[in-house]
DNA sequence: CTGAAAGCGCTAACAC
DNA sequence: GTGTTAGCGCTTTCAG
């Protein structure tokens, strides 16, 4: 019985009655013809033994590999698992396998993370990881050794994009977290709302900058503004949200400030944790104040009152980073669409 | 300037003037013992090249990987997600990477997906796929061959485990479906609740079908029954789980039958489904009519009504997977917990 | 403790 | 067309 450990390229070849070399030619499309027969044979024979060949080794005699590394921040967190999903399916169809490394949002890992990417010597890597504010030299230096060892990359940015779109090799492509959010302050704004506040979330993530920017600047281009003070930061997550909606709430309860009769939250996740928030001081949400999110997170379609957002096509965005960074893709910006509903109805 | 191309560990053990042996020996804890002095110069070598050492080469030589391929239904599925979260954290503390593909559901693409995976010749593989009723088969085939190359495999499995579990080799960890509904059942019949319904989402599904096995099971220990027209089926999703509660409703419109008092639904999503279903008729869900999903997907806590459920311990169950693959980990059950809220509050 | 050399499984010139 | 023979980058006996 040759099913003993592993079936090696040999014993197919030996099987078939063929060198080594031929039954490698006749397992892939190599450039050089090999005779129908001894074609047949080999992969008679591969069947036979049930052979698979070893990636690695084919990765170390080729120089190139069919490993395309992705980098979320968590991928338990459904905006990083939908782009997972778009660029898992994307990897598949350029016959490439994923590997999922996960920083889980820590920006120190982020350097060790790369560092294990960088011995896998991808084909291509996509980072799609949140990025902060600042810290952007050490990533910076990372993704060139990747791009140094040959690596396509591609990260998903902000329209804050700091280092990464800069260095030479990458192919960012960006989210254009500003002008959705512009265009969703508009949209509010054009509904009648005219009393705002912004739950932040963290104000060092590019992402939760952006849109918070885009907000108001968007505001300011329909003659409005919010206070300062009602720009209030917090974790990015549904807890923070549902903090940040307290204060606001209890702001107003203790007559230190009017309550803001629309609140966007920068993420939908914050988004839900400000109606938890609004509906536990007796209030309704989308009535006494309206609420809108980012990022339209399917998973909570479903909701009540249904949030207002701002579309962003995740699967389609973790497929066309993908497509970047094999360098297939010229276009590198990607918009997001404003989806008004019940929650900022007024 | 040696940057070029890539560095190769050739490089390093030159430029700190000790053989090729010496370098790898002093790079990564071998048996043999290296003079500090020599482990020193390779280490700065190592350093001023930015040398990363090819995971590929090494797996080669070594004969064995440092990859852990997961095989998921869906990325985008939330419950796949968590899973793939604590997998990775879990991995990743045993120095793995892990490699995600992704069967799209499709069982016919399970083989083909099995194949790619064997190629990379995993340290070891989890599984944690829908597995449908009957075409355990092939299943069992390609598992086997996985286990020939030398990969621990884990499955994630129902009660109702088929060929998986009983392939050598293969550590399965079981999801506790079928107590978990029947604990689920128990609680609401305590609760006083006498009229049900099941929302059974697809029956060729392991894992809906143990669910409704189980429900139905915990009821009859409490004298209770499920009319069989009242185990609806329909597609395992959100909106299946709105046609399906749809339909009961319909049928109580039209008076041919009562409207069961309470509903379980196979999955939260499809809870979500039904209890928009039952706003659309103008319902009350959690007063009119009591609606139970399963997983408690952390996802769906905001929404109104809280959802009573059984909560799995889904990052856990990634990573006690791959411990299981791993060999490390002894307990091959996990059970899940019933959690009452107001969707069922009576 | 260190080096030379033989692989690991496969590919890719380079001949025949 | 097909076989021979070098490697790919790294590990690991086996001698010093």
């Amino acid at each position: 019985m040759p099913e003993r450990g592993t079936v090696t390229l040999a014993d197919v070849a030996a099987l078939a009655g063929v060198s080594l070399a031929t039954a490698s030619r006749a397992l892939n499309g190599s450039a050089r013809k090999v005779r129908q027969e001894s074609v047949d044979r080999v992969h008679a024979a591969a069947l036979e033994l049930r052979y698979t060949a070893n990636v690695q080794a084919q990765a170390v005699a080729r120089g190139t590999t069919t490993t395309l590394a992705l980098v979320v921040g968590d991928i338990a967190d459904p905006y990083f698992a939908a782009i997972a999903a778009g660029a898992i399916k994307a990897a598949d169809e350029a016959g490439l396998v994923v590997t999922i490394t996960s920083t889980g949002g820590d920006a120190g890992r982020e350097a060790e993370v790369l560092a294990v990417v960088a011995g896998l010597r991808p084909r291509a890597v996509v980072l799609a990881v949140s990025r902060r504010l600042g810290n952007d030299a050490d990533l910076g230096a990372s993704v060139s050794r990747l791009v140094a060892a040959g690596a396509g990359v591609s990260a998903l940015v902000s329209d804050l994009d700091g280092a990464v779109a800069g260095v030479p090799g990458v192919q960012p492509l960006v989210i254009r977290n500003l002008s959705g959010a512009a265009a969703l302050a508009g949209a509010l704004a054009e509904l009648g709302h005219d009393s705002f506040a912004v739950l932040a979330g963290d104000p060092d993530l590019v992402t939760a900058h952006a849109r918070v920017e885009g907000f108001v600047a968007g505001l300011a281009a329909h003659g409005l503004r919010v206070p300062d003070e009602c720009i209030v930061t917090s974790e990015f997550s549904r807890d923070g949200g549902h903090q940040a909606m307290t204060t606001l709430l209890d702001r107003a309860a203790s007559g230190a400030a009017s309550l803001p009769r629309c609140v966007f939250a920068v993420t939908d996740l914050m988004a839900v944790g400000a109606l938890a928030a609004i509906r536990e001081r007796g209030l309704v949400p989308g009535v006494d104040v309206g609420v809108a999110g980012f990022d339209d997170v399917r998973m909570l379609a479903d909701v009540v009152p249904a949030i207002s957002t701002v579309r962003l096509p995740l699967e389609e965005i973790g497929a066309r980073a993908v497509r970047r960074a094999l360098g297939v893709e010229a276009d590198g910006a990607v918009d997001g669409e404003v989806v008004l509903r019940a929650s900022t109805a007024r």
